[in-house]
DNA sequence: ATCGGAGTTTCGGTCCGCCTAAATTCTGGC
DNA sequence: GCCAGAATTTAGGCGGACCGAAACTCCGAT
């Protein structure tokens, strides 16, 4: 009934990560290209999790998680950039570093151990990519955002965070010295101007990893 | 050919703790009963790890390990051991504590983390119950040492270890302040005097439990 | 309005690690 | 030397997570 492996929690953070900066629902064939699955196993998962009342799913359909699922989702999330934190905060760890590393220990750390990070790291709301971390609790904050390759032309605003799928990016951006919090004005496509006057050319894959204040 | 699972370490590490500190090999059945598993389990887990060159078995017979076995069951130990000097010397765990945590983490943590913390707390060479922490190498220094139950009444030396299997007794001499480095003589049957001259009784799975230098 | 292709599900299968119950083998006491 | 009981192995099964291939459903283009 509890049913909570690793495998469950992945399908439930993935779903959850895909609808938390777009508003679409995720297709079973999209959430086994993310998950690196056969569509067939999707499935067979989406069965076991809609029959532990997790998630929402007719068939055919979209999936959706029940509040039951996004609480056990963001549980997960929650632990996943906890740890990335703290890799990066005290481990030595770089931002393009710690995914990997993320994506096992959140699955093996005790609750015990989590607060333990969490304490030592002052309760941080953000994870090193400017994610948001989950409260304990299930609530997300999360301030309206939009993509950097979706913003016009003479869009001003603060970088809120970068996608941490594409390490190459990340690296990149590091170099480049663009994170969370950098203030920015778009001259022209692919262009920005930081606070101090830099210009930056950004890559069409790193303007569609960035998350930027929908208002000036 | 590598076969490297969770489960088959915990196999391998649990032989070659058995044949730590006493000299015999290990039987199917008392692996079977250490892991919390059938016998048939073992049968069957004993058959992969042979077919991988990891453990030498005849039917019906004792188990050992072979070098390559030894080898990678070190590597486990290693990682188990450093994770628990790193919970207690770092993330406030008392020695007690540690075990399942380790348990967990020991099969989840990469090579880079484990370097890390080996680092972070200055290549250590035991951890906190004295248990010799293995090089990378696979070496293993442990002195001369005999249980406390089987030393002769005025037997003096020193504490090298204590046996981290049961968390009640952990508890009880950490309290008595007996850890690894307590010098003692032992004045009557369960009845040690420590180096400030104060007595201590110790209970009988106490003494099975502390292992101390062999001669005085 | 229909038809074909994309997306989804079903079906049968694999591997892993575990189980119980039923053989089988070994061994020590007579 | 034999034989009962203990230890071990074999046999058959289960649940979890995955797969490929085949069947099915749905929808948009014509």
């Amino acid at each position: 009934m509890t049913y909570t492996t690793g495998a469950a929690e992945d399908y439930l953070k993935t779903i959850y990560a895909h609808t938390e900066w777009q508003a679409e629902l995720i297709t079973p064939s999209a959430l086994a290209v993310r998950l690196g699955v056969a569509p067939s196993s999707v499935t067979e998962m989406v069965k076991k999790l809609a029959a532990n009342g997790l998630i929402a799913h007719v068939p055919y359909g979209p999936l959706a998680l029940t509040d039951a699922g996004r609480l056990r989702a963001t549980a997960v999330v929650r632990r996943h950039r906890l740890i990335e934190t703290w890799l990066v905060d005290e481990m030595g760890y770089d931002w393009d570093q710690v995914h990997d590393e993320a994506e096992v220990l959140e699955h093996a750390i005790s609750d015990r151990f989590l607060e333990a990070i969490n304490a030592r790291l002052g309760f941080p709301a953000h994870d090193p990519h400017g994610d948001p971390i989950p409260a304990a609790d299930g609530t997300v904050l999360r301030p309206p955002a939009l993509l950097l390759a979706e913003a016009v032309v003479g869009h001003a605003g603060t970088v809120l965070r970068i996608s941490d799928r594409d390490p190459t990016v990340l690296r990149k951006l590091a170099a480049d010295r663009i994170g969370p919090g950098a203030e920015f004005r778009l001259s022209a496509p692919l262009t920005i101007v930081l606070a101090d006057g830099q210009n930056r050319l950004v890559t069409p894959a790193a303007a569609a990893a960035i998350w930027v204040t929908a208002q000036a």
